[in-house]
DNA sequence: CTTCTTGCAAATAATTTGCACTCCA
DNA sequence: TGGAGTGCAAATTATTTGCAAGAAG
């Protein structure tokens, strides 16, 4: 894989960002810097990470792609009214994967987990607003 | 909600799938037996169904919404080079919502899980090949 | 050099929406 | 009957792809 500034450009706004980002958000936050990048570039070049394992991509419900360094392992709680997020600290996974490894012979790369539901804040809004 | 044939039919296909299936997937299962539904009429019902919590809706990573009914809940473990998928037996999830429902007071409404990883036979065959 | 990448523009594919008509409650 | 639900076709939106020009090793 050669070493393009599109490349580190992308992975660097990634790394920067607390939260994953979409394709459409890292071609927006590079415009300033790299005018001239285009967002096909981004997407094959978030694709291409994914398989290789440095990003990790997750399609939210929204239906759109995001992606956030595979080696920051996180897990988000998300309310479905608002989309407030709560990072779940420690992952309940690695014990499982290594149960499940050793069951189906499988070699396991990695998982994604997100919880649903309504945050305090949006719980009450319905409440009082009858839905 | 009002009780519609085509809303059963779409909920029948479901139920008797062992698999999430795609608003593509249940339209084609049901053009035998009811010839003029639209593909539309089975997307904004999937929808529906998902909000009211009768369905599950998932969102695979190639970027198309599957459903499956919600009170049947399971996870899976999928190959990413053959798409292979066992079904992952207990949930070691609700342990975990309890404690972040407490925790955050969010009111816990679901989860999806999956884990990623090569099933045996597609391992053997890339160590084969180089990849 | 020569192969991998990029930029651009055009092509897809999944999903959504406007509107007139239909059917359940 | 009245409004929720449907079918159809057109519109969106995220993502993908072909191709000629550009840059990395």
């Amino acid at each position: 894989m050669k070493n393009t500034k599109q490349r580190a450009a992308i992975l660097q706004v990634l790394e920067e960002s607390a939260d994953p980002m979409s394709a459409e958000e890292v071609y927006q936050a590079l415009h300033g810097r790299e005018p001239s990048l285009a967002l096909s570039t981004v997407y094959r070049n978030l694709e291409r990470f994914a398989e290789e394992a440095i990003l990790l991509k997750d399609v939210f419900g929204d239906g759109v792609a995001r992606y956030s360094p595979a080696r920051r392992h996180g897990h988000y709680l998300v309310c479905t009214s608002c989309a407030a997020r709560v990072k779940i600290d420690g992952c309940p996974l690695h014990a499982l994967e290594e149960g499940l490894a050793r069951d189906t012979g499988f070699s396991i790369e990695g998982h994604s987990l997100t919880i649903y539901g309504k945050c305090p804040l949006c719980a009450g809004k319905e409440r009082k607003a009858g839905r």
